[in-house]
DNA sequence: AATCATGATGTAAACGTTTTCATCGTCGAT
DNA sequence: ATCGACGATGAAAACGTTTACATCATGATT
C-alpha cells in the first residue's frame, strides 16, 4: 500500500494529501483529542496511503531527548550479563526506549569513548554494570554532567546513585546457615578478589552466618578472583597445608566449579567428601555434575527493576535516587550434603 | 574548565565566543583544512572553554543518518550470543557506530516492534541473528523498505542478504572424519530441530564425512531440538531399541551435554564407553567433565566480520552483498576416544 | 443583537547542525 | 593599474518535527 519509496514520506507529504497543515497532522498523531474527528480520519487515511512514520531524529531534536539508554558493561561475556540485559531490554522496550550497549572491557579508555553517547545527547540515561561511575579524563567532568544513572549487577561506591541487585549479605548468610544446618563446622569462603565489592558483601554475610551459629565458627577466608581457575588454585593451597574444611562457600559458580573439579581430580567426590556451594545460579549450574547448589540471582527482575527506576527518573527528574536489594533464592541441587554422610 | 551547565553549549555559543560564524565553527570541526590556522585556534579554544560537544540529533537529522545499527536476536541468552555481540560491538564502535539491541524472543510481534527503529530512521542498518528476515504485517512491507542487512549466527533463506558464519558443512565433515579416524563406524547425528537451517547443514556435512569414508557408513540421524534435554531424550530412545552407536555427533554443545549426562546416569563413561562430539565450543565446554571435544565457532571474528560488511554497505550503498563462511576449529578435549579403548 | 467563550485549524518559530552560495580581500599575472 | 583566481568567511536554507500563538467560525450567554 505504500508509495514508491525513493524518499521516505514526511509529515508534509501527509499534510498535503490530507489537505491540512503539518501542525494538524502532528496533533492528530500526538494529541488526537485536539483535532476534529473528521479531519483525524482524513489524516489517518493519508498516513496509511503514504506509509508515513515520524522521523525520530527530528522528533528527538525538537523534544530535546533521545529515548535511548546507554548500558555500560565491563564484559558482555559475564554469565550474569545476558539475563540482566534481557530484563533491562524488556523494561526499556515496554516503555518505548531503546537500549544502546557499550562494552568497556574494563578499560577507562573505552568507557570514556562510550560516554560520547551521553555528551552528544544520543542517550538520555545510563545503566552501569561496571561497578564504578565513569571517571572523566581532561577536563575533570563533574557528576552534574552525567545523566540520570542506575547501577546494577555491581554496586558503585557513590551513594548518590541508585543500585539494584541481589541482597548479597542476606543471601550469603542464608547460604552459610544452610551449610551449618547440614552439620558443617569448617566452612571455607573463597573470595572474588579485592577489586570486587560484592566479594566483601558476601564475605560479610558469611561471617554473620557463622557468628549467629551456636558454636563460634572460624572465619576461614581464602583469596580467589572469581574464575574457576582461582577455585582450583585455592583447593591446591589447602591441600598443601592439609588443613581441610568440610564445605566451601564460593564467591560465585565459576569458582565453585573450579573447586569441584580440583577436588574430583584428587579423587574426592562432591558432595560425599566435600560440600560446595556457589553463587549466581549461572545457566550452566544445572547441567554441571553434580548439580550446583547455589544462590539464584533474579537477573530478569534485577534488570527490569533497574531500568524502571532509571526511566522513572528520566520522566521525573526530581525523583530521589532509590536502591533495591532483591532476594536471592537458595537453589538446592546436589553439591551439598550433610556432614554426617561425609567420610571423614 | 566547563561553564555552568544549565544548558549544554551549542555551536552558537562557541561561535560567539570565538567571534566567528557558526559555519566556521562547523568547518573547523569537520574540515579543518578549509579554515585559516589562526581562526581554527580561536575556535578550538572556545570549544575548550565552553565544553562544547556537537548535538548528535541535530547532526544526524541534517545528515540523514543515525550512525546506529540495530541488532535483532531471538535470544540474548543463547550461548553464542555474547561472543558474537562482543565482535559486532567492537567493530561498530571502532567505526563510530552505536549498537542498538532488540530481543525478539522469537515472536514476530516484538520483531515488528523493533523495526520502528528502522522506519523512524533511528538505525541505519540491521544485523539479524534471528534466522529470517523480518516479516511485515499490514501493509506488506517490501524488502526495499528495509535498510542494508547482514545476517549472522543463523543463515537466512533470502540469498540477497549477506551471511557471515562458521562453515557448518565443512566443520561437521571434519568432525565426522575425526570420529571415523578414531575407529568409529556407528556414529549417530543428533539434530537441532526442523526449524533450524544449521541443523541441516551440519547433518549434510556429517553425511559427506560418512560418504567419503572407505566403508559406506550409515546415516544415522536422530531428532533433537538443540537443548540438553533433547540430547538426554535421544539417548533414552536409543536404549529402548538397544541398537547403539559408539559415537555421537551432536548439533551443539548443549545437546552433547545432555547426551553425556544421560549416558553417565545409565552408568556408562565418556569417552571410555561412548564418544561424544559437540558443536559451538560454548564457554562452558572446557569446564564440563569430561572436557567437551567440539567445533569452535570463531564468535568474535564472526561478529566483527558481519559488522564490517554491514558498515561497508552503509558507506557505499552500491556494494554487492557478500557472504563469508569462516573456518571452525576442531577442539580436542576429552569426550572422544578411539573405539579400541571402548568396552564393546 | 452584541459579546464571549470555545474548539478547530493554520502560521511560524524553534531545536542544532551542515553546506551551498555569495561576498570580500589579497595576491599573482598581465 | 586591471583582472582573475583563490582562500577565508558569513548568510541563509535545509533536515523534519512540535508547539506557542494567532485566527476564525460557531454556538451560547447576556
Amino acid at each position: 500500500m505504500s508509495e514508491p519509496v525513493d524518499r521516505p514520506a514526511t509529515i508534509e507529504d501527509v499534510a498535503k494529501l490530507a489537505g491540512v497543515s503539518i501542525a494538524t497532522v502532528s496533533r492528530a498523531l500526538r494529541s488526537p483529542e485536539k483535532v476534529a474527528e473528521s479531519t483525524r480520519k482524513k489524516v489517518t487515511a493519508a498516513i496509511a496511503r503514504t506509509g508515513y512514520t515520524a522521523n525520530a531524529m527530528a522528533q528527538n531534536l525538537r523534544m530535546q531527548r533521545s529515548q535511548m539508554v546507554l548500558v555500560l558493561a565491563s564484559s558482555i561475556a559475564d554469565p550474569n550479563f545476558a539475563g540482566i540485559l534481557t530484563g533491562l531490554e524488556k523494561a526499556a522496550n515496554d516503555r518505548g526506549y531503546g537500549v544502546l550497549i557499550g562494552n568497556t572491557e574494563g578499560t577507562t579508555g573505552l568507557e570514556q569513548n562510550y560516554l560520547r553517547f551521553i555528551s552528544t545527547g544520543m542517550a538520555d540515561g545510563l545503566v552501569l554494570l561496571t561497578g564504578h561511575v565513569p571517571v572523566a579524563g581532561e577536563p575533570q567532568t563533574p557528576l552534574t554532567n552525567l545523566p540520570p544513572i542506575v547501577a546494577t549487577e555491581r554496586p558503585v561506591s557513590n551513594t548518590e546513585i541508585s543500585y539494584v541487585g541481589v541482597d548479597d549479605v542476606a543471601a550469603s548468610k542464608m547460604a552459610t546457615e544452610y551449610l551449618i544446618s547440614l552439620g558443617h563446622r569448617r566452612i571455607t569462603f573463597i573470595s572474588g578478589g579485592p577489586a570486587d565489592i560484592r566479594s566483601d558483601l558476601r564475605h560479610s554475610g558469611y561471617k554473620q552466618g557463622l557468628k549467629e551459629s551456636p558454636e563460634n565458627l572460624r572465619d576461614w577466608r581464602m583469596e580467589g578472583d572469581g574464575t574457576s581457575e582461582s577455585g582450583r588454585a585455592a583447593v591446591e593451597r589447602l591441600f598443601i597445608k592439609d588443613d581441610l574444611p568440610t564445605a566451601f562457600f564460593c564467591f560465585n559458580d565459576n569458582t565453585a566449579i573450579g573447586v569441584i573439579s580440583a577436588l574430583q581430580l584428587r579423587g574426592y567426590r562432591v558432595p560425599e567428601d566435600f560440600s560446595v556451594l556457589g553463587f549466581d545460579d549461572i545457566p550452566f549450574a544445572n547441567n554441571f555434575t553434580p548439580g550446583l547448589t547455589t544462590i539464584r540471582q533474579p537477573r530478569h527482575h534485577i534488570g527490569e527493576k533497574a531500568m524502571n527506576i532509571l526511566l522513572d527518573r528520566l520522566a521525573n527528574r526530581s525523583l530521589i535516587s532509590q536502591s533495591h536489594l532483591l532476594h536471592g533464592d537458595l537453589i538446592v541441587r546436589e553439591s551439598c550434603a550433610g556432614v554426617a554422610k561425609q567420610r571423614r
